[in-house]
DNA sequence: TTACGGGTCATACTTTCGGGTGATTTTGGC
DNA sequence: GCCAAAATCACCCGAAAGTATGACCCGTAA
């Protein structure tokens, strides 16, 4: 059928019908304004749509709300096999007793960004566009993946989601 | 004391700085280049810091309070009965139907094959483990999952399996 | 028979991930 | 003010993932 030669030159064509209408609206608007000289207000629109962009950003990257953590503790009958497997991670905060504190098993010592970023990950960004997102650098990122990696003991980022999710750490 | 002050409102401060002295750069150029007419740049100026502070407000205002929950699952004595490890987890995802949704794999094309792959990246594996555990090459899985995510309409094998497991395509 | 979809495999290439290491800055508690 | 933890950023390097393209085989439906 077509549906191949669609799926492959998808991109193609939509950027080729994005493209035609961008050029209508351009006539259009050119059209629209030969008539009657805005050029007044079409700078006073462009630049308020400027700032206000320039403030949403600033206040976006500047302000750091604090995130409070809500921790709710709820119990499982079922005991997962991953479970134990979490405990030896666990134990080297709290290596004396066999069974850790429930704390420390739930949390696994991951810290507020770090979940931040495991949030990112669930959501299948990749680690520039977790960066993007939390306007740090790529570098950082990866510095958090690692560290998120070592605490969950788990080696690959769909790894990581899955036992996230299973873990209940991220919905 | 001051430092403290300073510290903690280091990017107000210097945002502020960095606004004077672009308005001093303004009017130096104002000064300058003697024009009369200064109405548009005064009114460049105050539409400027006005939509920026609209921006940053909008910003505030809308960003909601970022609260991260964490459920913490605690260990309870009783024994579990030989439950399957996904099983649990995957009553929150899927609490009505245990069993995939045909009906979106028929609306999406994806063919038994990819389906196999699918589940294989939502386990976490490697597409070298993936291919590994349906004996055939490492070239082939990639073959598979580029299409899946062509039919996914995804770009990561992240967002595959988050879009598949949402599509209840898998468990 | 032919066209087509599905499955398989390959080469060559670019991009992203992840490990390892070291460093500085910020923050929060004492 | 001091200190430890957290957060940030950098560089290198190998591995894995993903893109693009072409090819072959095999059923099946037109």
């Amino acid at each position: 059928m077509a549906t191949r030669f669609f799926r492959r030159y998808k991109y193609a064509l939509l950027y080729g019908v994005a493209l035609a209408m961008l050029l209508f609206l351009l006539k259009w608007l050119e059209w629209r304004f030969i008539i009657f000289d805005h050029a007044l207000e079409v700078y006073s629109g462009a630049l308020a749509i400027l700032f206000t962009g320039l403030g949403i950003w600033l206040a976006l990257r500047l302000s750091r709300p604090k995130v409070s953590t809500v921790i709710i503790e709820k119990e499982v009958p079922a005991p997962a096999p991953e479970v134990p497997a979490v405990a030896p991670a666990a134990s080297d905060t709290a290596p004396a007793t066999p069974i850790p504190d429930e704390k420390q098993i739930a949390l696994l010592g991951l810290s507020a960004r770090e979940i931040e970023v495991l949030q990112g990950m669930a959501e299948g960004l990749s680690n520039q566009e977790i960066a993007d997102r939390l306007f740090v650098s790529l570098n950082t990122i990866k510095t958090h993946t690692s560290r998120i990696f070592e605490k969950l003991d788990v080696r690959r980022r769909t790894q990581a989601v899955e036992k996230a999710k299973r873990l209940r750490i991220i919905v």
